[in-house]
DNA sequence: AGCACGCCGACT
DNA sequence: GTCGGCGTGCTC
């Protein structure tokens, strides 16, 4: 008998021979092997009672190999359930990695060192001791009690539409309240790590100390700490961020998915998953429900709920009243009001802030009350000659410099080149230099200059606000730095340049608008209002978001999805292609290859060269993107394997790309 | 020529 | 992960 084991490495998997006497349920078994001149810990995800070759190896190697065949060291408990075998080989296959960096995203050298550290008393004991593993079939049958307002406890995808972040976590204690005796494992993901004290009180209400809590912020020993409690049983009700749906529960219950429109659970390193797929995934493999919620979900969920592959929850509806959630109906909390705010009426003002928006701000003044102004760029404004028109640009690589008028100089966001601020035109030499549009540093500016005020610009979105004594009313900040506050408490916000968004080159920016906004939304006070800027008052997005359309937008934004040809009625890979300078010859057999494999039924899109942060390579970028997910993978995976020949080319993929 | 160092690929 | 091979580049 010959076993397949996964090494926490990032290669394919490698051949042993097992001894006679083995126990059962070899698969996902941690095993100890010799690789190398070392032996390693690793996991076992296949046995075979025969040798198996790759095609295409010559007769006279099969011998070679026989005899390259070691023999495992010793054999050990599972690690996670019967089903993360399958798991890991889902990841590797849809993210396009070997098998060992699948292994590599788990906790599982954490695992290793707990096991050897602490010689753990074997779980299967300790889980038969557990009240709540008494009766198997009983808890099968309760988990499906649990969700029979919402369907049977096979898998089963559920998508919540959540008119609040409120009335999702009390939906979610709900749930779990009712539960509470049949859930034995549950995850609970958040995207941000601000986000987990709170759904982790709520746990601890109700599970005690069961719950913990995961992120990666967390630090080695504090880490080990709470994976040991997982391995242990201790702990099985997890809360965290991304990296908690790949904890090794031996057997779960629920899984959910808080504000899964957040991008936050797509991974940016390594093997780039995301958490909510990857939750799905798991879901469908452990055999129990998945629930995803969002105040705004994403197009690519929502149309998976249209498409009935996700059981759709309104607040409004039945099945909703029967698990007896005891809070307002959606339509009981007020929105603010949002409104739209056409620049041009304001032209003649030469000012990046609208008069209603600055006699708003006025009145918060007087009223003792907080305004919100989001400004999506930063430093002060890109500098511009009034004689000719030139806009000062980097001199690497054409964008924009940002002009930071408090340190005086001029910095490029792409590749961080700075230089002084300048005096004159580098084109016609003229004197008369202007700022154009306006970033954090100039809002402020302009707020202490007509508002007669201080500001407090928010620049990280770990930064609280709280951590200040006096009332300050203005707070700026970028969008994406300004994350979820406990409480409405905003009596207006005024996004700064809404148009920003249509400018941006990804097809996801109407959805990214849309959700930020929403999300804002739930930080004013009901009677207040949102104001968006803009110089397309007639934008048929921005009208969407002005009425809570929910259904028109996502109407909208399916229909133009279907016309690009892009998600969700196509699948992206992305490619980043490193080459090192110097090798003109990679450059174009990279061309070759790539134009090679060109087939029916699959786009490339690129590809395109990007600033190369080290100066002796050359990044190139480029997607494929196909309805056949299938055979967009098999394209990708063969195309990775003939880039990683060539010399001096490294290659990463990033499958179902957010971020460009 | 001889050695130190760093990158890359193999490991069953 | 760890090791060894090999190429680069510096020194004696």
């Amino acid at each position: 008998m010959y076993a397949e084991v996964i090494f926490p490495l990032k290669v394919k998997s490698f051949t042993y021979r097992l001894q006679s006497d083995m126990p059962p349920d070899l698969i996902g078994r941690i095993v100890r092997a010799p690789l190398g001149n070392q032996s390693l810990y690793g996991i076992i995800c296949d046995v075979r009672e025969t040798l198996a070759f790759e095609e295409n190896v010559p007769f006279e190697n099969i011998n070679h190999r026989i005899s390259k065949v070691k023999q495992i060291i010793s054999i050990h408990e599972h690690f996670g359930s019967s089903t993360t075998i399958s798991l890991i080989k889902w990841l590797s296959e849809y993210y396009i990695s070997p098998l060992g960096a699948a292994l590599s995203s788990y906790p599982f050298k954490e695992a290793i060192k707990i096991i050897e550290k602490f010689r753990l008393p074997n779980r299967d004991a300790f889980l038969a001791n557990n009240y709540y593993s008494n009766n198997l079939h009983n808890v099968e049958r309760d988990i499906s009690l649990l969700f029979n307002a919402i369907q049977d406890a096979n898998y089963k995808a559920f998508l919540l539409h959540s008119p609040s972040s409120f009335y999702q976590k009390s939906f979610l204690r709900n749930i779990c309240e009712k539960a509470a005796a049949n859930l034995s494992g549950a995850i609970f993901l958040v995207p941000e790590i601000m986000q987990i004290d709170d759904i982790a009180n709520i746990m601890k209400k109700i599970f005690g100390e069961r719950v913990c809590s995961i992120h990666s912020k967390q630090g080695n020993k504090k880490r080990i700490e709470v994976i040991k409690g997982i391995l242990s049983g201790q702990h099985d009700i997890i809360v965290g961020t991304r990296s908690a749906i790949l904890m090794p529960l031996k057997k779960i219950s629920f899984i959910a998915v808080l504000n899964e429109h957040s991008i936050s659970y797509k991974g940016e390193e390594g093997l780039r998953y995301n958490g909510r797929d990857v939750a799905i995934m798991r879901g469908f493999l452990e055999g129990i429900p998945v629930l995803l919620s969002s105040i705004c979900p994403s197009i690519e969920s929502f149309n998976n709920a249209k498409n009935r592959k996700y059981h759709l929850l309104k607040p409004s509806q039945r099945l909703i009243d029967m698990s007896d959630i005891k809070i307002k109906p959606f339509s009981s909390r007020r929105r603010p009001d949002i409104e739209i705010i056409n620049m041009y009426d304001d032209e003649n003002s030469g000012l990046s802030i609208s008069k209603k928006v600055l006699l708003t701000a006025k009145k918060c003044l007087s009223a003792n009350e907080n305004m919100l102004f989001i400004v999506n760029k930063k430093g002060y404004s890109l500098i511009t000659c009034r004689d000719c028109g030139y806009i000062f640009k980097c001199s690497n690589c054409k964008t924009p410099l940002i002009f930071y008028k408090k340190e005086g100089f001029l910095r490029c966001s792409k590749c961080g080149q700075e230089k002084r601020a300048p005096e004159g035109c580098n084109i016609c030499r003229g004197m008369d230099l202007m700022p154009l549009g306006a970033g954090t540093e100039r809002i402020n500016e302009d707020i202490s200059k007509f508002l007669n005020n201080e500001a407090i610009l928010i620049e990280k979105n770990t930064q609280k606000l709280a951590d200040n004594d006096s009332f300050i009313p203005f707070i700026i900040g970028r969008g994406h730095h300004i994350r979820r506050l406990s409480e409405s408490i905003f009596k207006a916000v005024a996004f700064i340049d809404v148009d920003l968004y249509f400018l941006e080159p990804n097809y996801r920016a109407n959805e990214k608008l849309f959700q930020e906004i929403i999300h804002f939304a739930e930080l004013v006070k009901p009677d207040g209002c949102i104001y968006l800027q803009t110089r397309n008052p007639k934008n048929r997005i921005l009208n969407f978001i002005k009425n809570y359309d929910f259904s028109g937008f996502y109407k909208n934004e399916l229909a133009i999805r279907k016309e690009i040809g892009f998600p969700p009625f196509s699948r992206l890979i992305l490619f980043n292609i490193f080459l090192k300078k110097e090798i003109d010859g990679d450059r174009n057999e990279f061309q070759r290859i790539l134009s090679q494999r060109q087939e029916e039924g699959i786009e490339i899109l690129g590809p395109i060269e990007l600033q190369s942060l080290e100066k002796s390579q050359i990044h190139l970028r480029f997607l494929i993107k196909s309805k056949d997910r299938k055979r967009l993978n098999q394209l990708a995976s063969s195309l990775k394997e003939a880039f990683n020949i060539l010399k001096g080319v490294r290659v990463t993929t990033d499958v179902d790309p957010l971020r460009f």
